[in-house]
DNA sequence: AAATCGGGGTG
DNA sequence: CACCCAGATTT
């Protein structure tokens, strides 16, 4: 629609305010949202761990610990990991399985293995320090668009968008736009959207004021709190009422469900571990043995290449369940206790404070871990 | 485009 | 209980 139209329905019809409202393009729109954004978010900033001094380093772990994951789950661990690996030297040069147990309990465990990687590319091809581009950080190993135009913009100042979940929700929101936000072509068309309304000297204030509306205001449970947003006026959502069905989102297929049988075995002051692959689920993780299906004790002994005779005690658990995203298990539990000449080939052997302190344990498999860890025996 | 990959908070 | 979260990568 042309300014000339625009002004005409305007002229025609001054009482309706909206109207005219009604008319700006998304971009127009966006473009508004710009200021109030910027004004809100100088005021209304949390204090968090990664903004006290947002270098790259700093900036780049917390985005990737913040992957899926909620503020408050993040902000321990970004404390411990930073006093563990203050810098990328220290994290290109961390061993796994330390790297792991740093991580340990925050999930999506790739994250740190690609953190590593990273680190690594760093020190080999820039020197050490993150590269000041957004092509450049794009192409690391664990970052995404997103992550990218996080520390792009937050460290360096670069004019990028960073678009997350919060963004395409107060930008759906903003627009009345019902599209199926997690759609890829929507992520684009926003961040394309973005890019041409960023303000080219504050970029890493206002992608984070978009995010920080999206926590504090627009909120993804529940009603937002359109009465305190500094977007009111200009969110059509708002005006319509529809903020309870925008943004739209498919629904996920539903959780497959898995039947388990799983061992907690002590031997004296040891317990027994087990390695998991190095690809799938919980990869390279530690866990206690276990198998697929519901096993009798007698299945269970046969599995663990046991005899009646090497468990001095065998006793069933109560069942336990686990929910990961696209996965359920349902655990059957066995505790047992060895004599100490007995042996097994269904994992290794590690003092119980060693185990403890040194693997990464999940806690899919806590209810069990707790035989085996907080009682005596 | 759809599936995979964790764990915990929230209504 | 279902839904969602400062997403990225593989299939």
């Amino acid at each position: 629609m042309s300014t000339e139209q625009r002004a005409g329905w305007l002229y025609a019809d001054m009482e309706i305010v909206e109207k005219e409202d009604a008319l700006l393009s998304p971009e127009e729109r966006m473009a508004e949202a710009v200021e109030p954004l910027l004004f809100w978010f100088q005021k209304n900033a949390r204090i968090l761990p990664w903004r006290e001094e947002p270098t790259p380093y700093h900036v780049w772990i917390s985005e990737i610990m913040l992957q899926q994951t909620r503020v408050e789950a993040v902000k321990d661990y970004y404390r411990r990991f930073l006093e563990a690996l203050p810098d990328i030297q220290a994290l290109a040069q961390v061993p796994e399985e330390r790297l792991l147990k740093l991580w340990e309990g925050l999930g999506y465990y790739n994250r740190a293995r690609n953190l590593k990687k990273a680190a690594e590319e760093t020190v080999n091809r820039y020197g050490g320090e993150l590269p000041a581009s957004y092509e450049e950080l794009v192409s690391l190993p664990g970052i995404g668009s997103y992550t990218a135009g996080a520390i792009a913009s937050i460290a360096f100042g670069i004019p990028v968008p960073a678009v997350d979940g919060n963004v395409l929700r107060v930008t759906a929101r903003l627009m009345a736009d019902t599209d199926d936000i997690l759609k890829q072509s929507v992520k684009r068309r926003t961040e394309a959207l973005l890019q041409k309304i960023m303000p080219r000297d504050e970029a890493g204030a206002f992608n984070q004021a978009l995010m920080e509306i999206g926590a504090l205001v627009c909120v993804p449970n529940g009603a937002p709190h359109c009465s305190r947003c500094p977007l009111e006026g200009l969110c059509l959502a708002c005006r319509y009422g529809k903020t309870d069905v925008i943004p739209v989102k498919t629904p996920k297929k539903a959780r497959t469900i898995e039947e388990r049988t799983i061992f907690a075995v002590a031997r004296g002051s040891e317990v027994l571990l087990r390695k998991r692959p190095e690809k799938g689920l919980l990869a390279g993780l530690y866990e206690l043995p276990g198998a697929s299906g519901y096993l009798t004790e007698q299945e269970a002994l046969d599995f663990l290449g046991l005899e009646e005779k090497d468990a001095v005690v065998l006793e069933k658990l109560p069942e336990a369940r686990h929910i990961f995203s696209h996965v359920e298990w349902r655990m059957q539990g066995y505790y047992i206790s060895l004599r100490d000449e007995a042996q097994t080939k269904a994992g290794f052997f590690a003092e119980r404070e060693t185990a403890r302190e040194a693997y990464a344990l999940p806690g899919a498999f806590r209810a069990y871990a707790a035989y085996l860890f907080d009682r005596k025996s």
